[in-house]
DNA sequence: TAGGCCATCTGGTCCT
DNA sequence: AGGACCAGATGGCCTA
């Protein structure tokens, strides 16, 4: 859905930005919700760290750089996940959304899979979460035992 | 054109 | 102290 060109449009919008604010804002003045309540609070959080604009600045698009590189994380594990749900619209990308949901339905029905197969072996499905985790985790301890216990706690979780 | 979805920026808060 | 995480705001693109 986000094509190449969107993704350069959106660089260059940022690139443009990033020129704006570097002509050096004067001090106190606010881009957004102007508000004296607003302005007040920026007002504590300036005297908290007592930089200089430009430094301000800097630490800005620093911290803009690792928020970016922490959504892209985010959305390469939603990648991730699509690409191990079965779903029907396989010609178009799943939204947030519908990846979450249909995880957690995917996940629910191979529960009840392997409930059906374990024919009551396992305790039942019904307020899952931790009881059932625990009973899951136990079940993976008894497989593996202690030795090499991170490296396959490791791979079970992945 | 409205609404959905998304990326990015931002300031606050939590955690290490 | 500084980075990670979060939620709100904003603006762009796409589709019905």
């Amino acid at each position: 859905k986000c094509s190449g060109n969107q993704f350069l449009q959106r660089a260059i919008t940022r690139e443009f930005k990033e020129k704006l604010l570097s002509e050096e804002e004067p001090e106190g003045s606010e881009r957004r919700n102007g508000g004296n309540k607003e302005s007040s609070k920026i007002a504590t959080a300036r005297a908290k760290h007592p930089w200089s604009s430009k430094d301000r600045h800097l630490r800005r698009l620093e911290s803009n750089e690792r928020e970016r590189q922490r959504m892209h994380k985010l959305n390469n594990a939603f990648q991730a996940l699509r690409e191990v749900i079965p779903h029907v619209r396989a010609e178009n990308k799943l939204s947030k959304i519908e990846t979450l949901t249909l995880a957690k339905n995917y996940i629910k029905s191979l529960t009840s899979i392997i409930l059906n197969m374990s024919n009551g072996h396992f305790p039942a499905a019904e307020g899952m979460g931790g009881a059932w985790g625990s009973k899951m985790y136990q079940h993976y301890q008894q497989q593996h035992g202690d030795d090499d216990h991170e490296e396959h706690l490791q791979k079970y979780s992945t």
